[in-house]
RNA sequence: UCAGACGGCCGGACGGCCGCGGAAGGAAACUUUCGAGGAAAGUCCGGGCUCCAUGGAGGCAAGGCGCCGGGUAACGCCCGGCCGGAUCGCCCGGUUUGCGGACGGUCCGAGGGAAAGCGCCGCAGAGAACGAACCGCCUUCUGCGGGAGGUAAGGGUGAAAAGGUGCGGUAAGAGCGCACCGCUCGUCCGGCGACGGAUGAGGCAUGGCAAGCCCCGCCUGGAGCAAUGCCGAAUAGGGAUCGCGCGUUCUUCGGAACAGGGGCGCCUCCGCUCCGAGCGGUCCGGGUAGGCAGCUAGAGGCGAUGCGCAAGCAUCGUCCCAGAUGAAUGGCCGUCCCUUCUCCGGAAGGACAGAACCCGGCUUACAGGCCGUCUGACGCG
């Protein structure tokens, strides 16, 4: 069950990376934003830890293991640039990657990412 | 020079600034260094490695393989041959449409056995195989419609039609006879062998399909790195041990009497029956999450020399070349190389595709480029 499942969406890691299964969950049922390339979700609460941690979905819907490995590398480069001055400290994060992101000029992703966290922020808790 | 076929190779290059994974050094900050492919893919074969099973030999079943020799750890792979087929060139016989044979080039072939057996051979065609008669041909009979017999030369059908061509022969024909070619069998010679050559005999009915069953020969235990080994929380449960406790009295320590609690639908009495322990500490073994090992120096890369037609092998020298585990290669910039678009200033893009224990193959995907061989066209000598 899991396997497949795992098969079937295959998740990366980065800054402090989430790794199990049921921490994506928590964080996607939370607060979600959008944007062209990407959608970002929230957890709706801190986790123990206290670090901000970041985990990605690229599904196999959006391509081959290529296009799947480059999206998640351009995201995971843009995470690095903008989430230690716009992201809340302490909160989980996962970012659901759309087709666009292989392809979407990397300025750009940057914008977006720091309109949706601005937007995410914004939001009632 | 261009085009096509086949084979082999490469598959954007260099640099700068931020980042990522491994290794080494360091107390640390950090430094140095390495960091995807020819297919990493499909998971179709062959192995290494690990665990499980397994006394020896033989037989049966199932599956796989199938010309010969060599290469290899091994293979269904590779190399070199043989044979067969297709095509092109050239020569010869013959003839002038065609046909047969020899030689050479290129390409293709799951290429053992079809007079062991069974089965199948659509459509067309008379007939697709216990040697066949639709038309035709010949002989003969006739009531002129046709009948009987002979005949595989000709026509027609088909992927395939009962050895081919020619001459003789005949009523017409036929290996019926002869020559050449082909076939089968024998002998001799050459070759490790597949097989080839020569020669003799036999006129020589006995089609194709075995990636249909089958026959013959050879090979074969199973599962896979989520293998397997080690370490090992929290929580729950198991065991050992210590402390306190385990109603009262008696005891020969087995128990007995009384008291207490629960059940027999409910209340009272009586009767019967069942229950009487735990809590805390320490330690032990199994084991889950998790962690470590397996995990990368290898049938290894490169170069030289020697052997071999080649696949490849041997010797020497030299190099260390990913080891991640929600899984490391990214972002930006500059110069150059290609491709496309263009308002001629520039803009966009870079084939197929991402290691997961490791090798040898096969298959499939692939923009563009380079080299070689062959064929054709044009040009030059």
């Amino acid at each position: 069950m899991e396997n497949t499942e795992r098969e079937r969406t295959e998740r990366a890691l980065r800054l402090e990376s989430l790794k199990k299964r049921r921490d994506f969950l928590a964080a996607q049922s939370g607060l979600r934003a959008h944007s062209p390339a990407f959608v970002l979700t929230r957890s709706k609460s801190a986790n123990q830890s206290g670090e901000t941690r970041v985990g990605f979905t690229v599904t196999r819907r959006i391509g081959n293991a290529v296009v799947r490995n480059r999206i998640k590398r351009r995201l995971r480069a843009a995470v690095g640039a903008v989430f230690s001055e716009n992201a809340a400290a302490g909160f989980d994060y996962v970012l659901i990657a759309r087709r666009s992101a292989a392809t979407r000029n990397f300025a750009s992703l940057l914008d977006d990412m720091k309109r949706v966290l601005l937007r995410l922020s914004a939001l009632p808790k």
